[in-house]
RNA sequence: GCCAACGUAGCUCAACGGCAGAGCUCCGGUUUUGUAAACCGGAGGUUGAGGGUUCGAAUCCCUCCGUUGGCUCCA
């Protein structure tokens, strides 16, 4: 006797070997229609597992986020199949779902190219109206293998998969893939769905592997999801920083130097704004600012390291017989720095600060507008203290981390730590102890993070900061590493209380990570709608007519005098035709003055995107605005 | 770097083997305007670069450069 129990506490009971779906019925007809898999136990399975003995029981539909995952995964299925009819000779690899949809790696010689998404659909309609079940077989491993030999890319499935029965998954006109499943009961199930886009991905993310085509896909419950997500998309992309980049006029991209972005007048003022708000943060914080040249003799690079690590991105250049590297990151120039003299553990911790520009030589395919650059700016830093420093230090950065994001109003990041990678030096003991100050510090904090094992760098335990771009992609801002190599390898000592000299630990960090990234995702971030203090124009001063010019322009003069950007429309254009160019160029405030403001030394302000306006003394506008930018508000409620 | 797609005026795009075009921007003029685009005219191009096929190439083919989306890598 099998004795049921469902999510509202309830109690069905049944003959052993009944199936999730002879329950869902007896539930009710509409709940069986619109199942899809079902929960025995928190395990999550077909609708025609049997169930014996004492079991919770929750049926699956597509409203659940399992059931559209369920739903996702078995129309990547269904895509399988349809090339595998369109290309007979495209042989399977690997179809997980991501997180809007799903992909499937193929190995097929003739590539499948965008025109094809039409066919390919078409097909995948077809299979969906066939209605045909999903219908899953058991084997042992043994079976399995014996069953799939020749096919080198499911076999490699199967020794990855765990358990010794492994199960396939047959579904359409013959169609069968191994598969863990669950998957819908039939191919009916599955509600709207489109080809997005195919690209190169190599096997196991191996490059000395072949490359396989990977078939992207989304799927959705109805067809207004799937609406509702392409409208998203192109929602997106109308934040891209690049397009916004354009439009603004902020920066630019030249072939003369790919990956080398060309900041123009607006692009520079929203620079200049973060690099005088990030300054005053750090001296808040005790941090001093150096500047160390870019282009450093080679042997320097050998000795740090970056030679035999990281040559492959390095820019080099040669003269009067002599080699020289362009600096890819700063620490081997902030430690000739530090020896420069004697230094004491009193005066320590040392936080010295560089806004340094480095030059890393990218591969083509990842150069990314401003997000992957070959050429930036990093708020870099590095703290010289000693080990029991290590924990205090650690949380000091990451307040200081914290208090710059909130500034722009980032809440929307999360935090990875990595450990030791297998190429490392430095002893097991001086790895866990650092690796322990950092969860320690992270802790202390109350953050939540995720930790890449083996992912940190050669010389040390990081911590990285992540946000995501408008098409949710990651992108790391800030991180803080632990290094024990470079303070060793320059010889970087301290004297110590005992009057020894010993080596100080180097903790080396970024907050906003590079300026060009960070600018591009601060675009991003605000659609271009930048707050206030970040205006590169933050007011334009618009005449109703000619004859209220003179008025425009001495407002003019008197809001610069109160450091407000601003400039006159002094154009021949009707009022409206004015503030339409105010808004296409995203200024949050438009001054629309006539004689009525003339006469009365005020301005009609409008703000960004509202219809509604207010006229206010002038003086009493130049308060307002002035105290909005003091405090970095990012409402323009006048 | 690898796979695929794409490069036409400053920008967004059309023409897809047969005279390179439109809107916006820009320049000149008319208009003197009260809250999201007045009107008229003009300028702007060896179609990313180089080679090939063809009577004829923006269009077809090859090489290179760049861009886009992924993979690998990464601030």
């Amino acid at each position: 006797m099998a004795k049921i129990t469902l999510p509202d506490s309830s109690i069905i009971e049944a003959a052993d070997g009944v199936s999730a779906k002879q329950i869902a019925e007896q539930i009710g007809a509409g709940l069986a229609r619109v199942a899809i898999a079902a929960k025995i136990n928190d395990r999550i399975v077909d609708l025609t597992a049997r169930i014996t003995g004492d079991v919770s029981l929750q049926i699956i539909t597509s409203k659940d986020t399992a059931g559209l995952d369920i739903m996702r995964h078995s129309c990547a299925h269904v895509m399988a199949e349809a090339i595998c009819d369109l290309w007979p000779s495209a042989k399977l690899v690997y179809g997980p779902n991501v997180e809007e949809g799903f992909y499937y790696d193929i190995d097929l010689d003739e590539p499948i190219r965008p025109g094809d998404f039409e066919r390919i659909e078409e097909k995948m309609n077809q299979i969906v109206k066939a209605d045909k079940p999903f219908i899953r077989k058991e084997m042992p491993r043994a079976e399995a293998l014996l069953k799939l030999a020749g096919d080198k890319y499911k076999t490699d499935n199967v020794n990855r998969a765990a358990g010794d029965t492994i199960s396939f998954y047959s579904s359409g006109d013959g169609f069968e893939d191994l598969c863990r499943g669950p998957h819908v009961p039939s191919t009916g199930k599955i509600g709207a769905f489109k080809i997005m886009s195919v690209a190169g991905a190599y096997w196991h993310g191996d490059p000395t592997q072949k490359m396989l085509q990977r078939v992207y896909g989304t799927c959705w419950r109805n067809k207004k999801e799937l609406d509702d997500y392409l409208m998203r998309i192109e929602e997106a992309k109308r934040r891209d920083h690049r397009v916004i980049g354009r439009q603004l006029d902020l920066f630019s991209f030249n072939d003369a130097g790919p990956g080398f972005a060309f900041m123009h007048p607006n692009g520079m003022i929203i620079w200049n704004l973060v690099v005088e708000f990030w300054r005053d943060v750090h001296n808040k914080f005790n941090y001093e600012e150096i500047k160390t040249p870019i282009v450093l003799n080679k042997e320097l690079w050998h000795r740090s390291g970056h030679w035999e690590h990281y040559k492959e991105n390095m820019y080099f250049t040669r003269f009067d017989d002599v080699d020289y590297a362009i600096k890819p990151m700063n620490c081997p120039g902030g430690c000739l720095v530090y020896k420069t003299r004697k230094h004491s553990y009193r005066e320590f911790p040392l936080r010295v600060a560089e806004l340094g520009l480095v030059h890393r030589h990218e591969a083509s395919g990842v150069i990314h507008g401003l997000f992957r650059v070959r050429q930036f700016t990093q708020d870099d830093a590095h703290i010289f203290c000693t080990p029991d420093q290590i924990e205090s230090e650690i949380i000091g950065v990451i307040e200081l981390t914290f208090e710059i994001y909130r500034a722009f109003g980032f809440e929307d990041f999360h935090v990875e730590l990595s450990t030791k990678p297998e190429n490392h030096i430095g002893s097991d003991e001086i790895w866990e102890s650092a690796t322990n100050a950092l969860k320690e510090a992270l802790r202390h904090k109350k953050i939540d993070y995720k930790i890449n094992e083996g992912d940190g760098a050669f010389y040390g335990p990081k911590i990285d900061f992540h946000i995501q771009d408008c098409l949710k992609r990651s992108w790391q801002l800030g991180t803080i590493q632990l290094d024990f190599s470079m303070p060793q390898r320059f010889e970087l000592v301290y004297t110590d209380k005992d009057n020894t000299e010993k080596t100080p630990v180097m903790i080396h960090r970024a907050v906003l990570g590079s300026f060009e990234r960070f600018i591009g995702i601060l675009i991003e971030h605000y659609a271009g709608e930048m707050p206030l203090w970040l205006s590169p124009e933050q007011a334009r001063i618009m005449p109703i007519s000619e004859k209220s010019n003179d008025y425009a322009r001495a407002l003019e003069a008197k809001l610069k005098s109160h450091k407000l950007r601003c400039s006159c429309d002094l154009s021949d254009e009707k009022i409206g035709a004015k503030i339409a160019a105010a808004h296409t160029e995203k200024l949050p405030l438009m001054l629309v003055v006539g004689p009525r403001e003339a006469q009365s030394d005020s301005v009609n302000v409008r703000i960004r995107g509202r219809e509604q306006t207010k006229t206010m003394k002038t003086d009493e506008f130049i308060k307002s605005a002035a105290k909005k930018i003091a405090d970095k508000e990012i409402g323009l409620n006048f």
